[in-house]
DNA sequence: GTGTATATCTCGGGG
DNA sequence: CCCCGAGGTATACAC
């Protein structure tokens, strides 16, 4: 990783165009040729970067960067602070616990949280429109098609519409109810499940993680 | 800004959980607190971070990141191999070209060039679920929803509808037609459109952009 | 490669 | 403060 402290000034042309002013920023260059400018706030986005694969040419006062896409990153250098270069790991090394998937899968394993009697038939059924994270048999023996998300917003709700809508002409399926599963259900998507006849329920995930595992249930 | 490259492993929860195994990296701390951490790999996103505001507790070999939400992010640092400090700026000075924001100016400004004979009679109208970019009147008089996107995707499609509903509901504006405008309407968006009676067109920035002013048109 | 869904998304604006 | 929408979203994954 090179990491040159600098007073320079950029612009891009790409997907859209934006210029940078002049000032004292961090250019970071990645061992995997990946380009970003770092101000001294704003989280951790760049204010102007260029990800891999690209092709930085090197002028010294002058970066361009350009990659297949067409898209151009031109940075000027004004005065150089500081120019190192250290060999990082490449390696990843992190893992995640709590995402969404984690989310389906225990839902998956206890149905009966997001309705009793409920239990699941698949998961990620296929729709030519997408999957649907779980199709499930309430306790009558009808379809219930349940979309799950960390967060329920507006967007989850459309996405189960657009499936319940294709599962609906799928004679073996239909009638099919839809329910969203999320630990937090927004306003918003509260008024358009209900509108549309979806139903929607709040999962607990520290609940879920301390449930039995079903398979246990059996001795 | 702070820039600590070190051998260093680290562990994070709150909206998830994390571990991030032992490995080089750099510690990048900015002015406003805000720290993450940096393989030599993967675009600009760090592998952990958190953002301002937080507390930062270093006690040298271990920094305990907290913030009021109750995040909490524990890096552990088992070798210095640099730590420097350097002034940036911490102004963004960047201005971007060329957003939706733009496009949805100038087609107010030019509603021709959606449909002949259109006229913009509002900008960002208020539905209860959300803002219409364009509120206009065709050539007949009857009013005309348009979505305005840079790259008109499946999810726009679902915008317009929401808020063609809402509006259908105003006896002062039914009937509401609506018209998907992007520079690209992708494929599967047209379809979805169509398939709900809602028109598209793709209109060309650079044209919009050399279209004269219709204020100027008056002279 | 396109299309779809997720993200500790980030960021900005409006109520 | 939350809610909502845009983003050069990035990223992973399926087809």
């Amino acid at each position: 990783m090179r990491l040159l402290v600098a007073r320079c000034s950029a612009t891009y042309d790409g997907r859209l165009s934006s210029t940078l002013d002049e000032g004292v920023r961090l250019l970071m260059v990645k061992a995997d040729g990946c380009v970003a400018v770092h101000a001294d706030v704003g989280a951790y986005k760049p204010l102007n970067w260029m990800n891999a694969p690209n092709h930085l040419e090197d002028e010294g006062g002058r970066w361009v960067v350009t990659n297949p896409a067409g898209e151009r990153l031109e940075i000027t250098i004004h005065e150089v602070l500081q120019d190192v270069r250290w060999e990082l790991d490449t390696e990843r090394g992190l893992t995640l616990d709590g995402v969404e998937r984690e989310l389906q899968e225990l839902l998956a394993e206890h149905p009966g949280h997001i309705e009793d009697g409920l239990t699941c038939v698949q998961r990620e059924f296929r729709t030519d429109l997408g999957p649907v994270d779980l199709l499930c048999r309430d306790r009558d023996g009808a379809a219930v098609a349940v979309e799950v998300k960390r967060i329920g917003e507006i967007d989850g709700v459309e996405q189960l519409t657009r499936y319940l809508g294709r599962m609906e002409r799928d004679p073996l399926l239909a009638p099919v109810r839809g329910i969203f599963a999320a630990t937090v259900v927004k306003p918003q998507a509260r008024v358009l499940a209900a509108s549309r006849g979806i139903g929607w329920v709040e999962v607990d995930l520290e609940d879920l993680r301390d449930a039995e595992p079903t398979t246990l249930r059996l001795f």
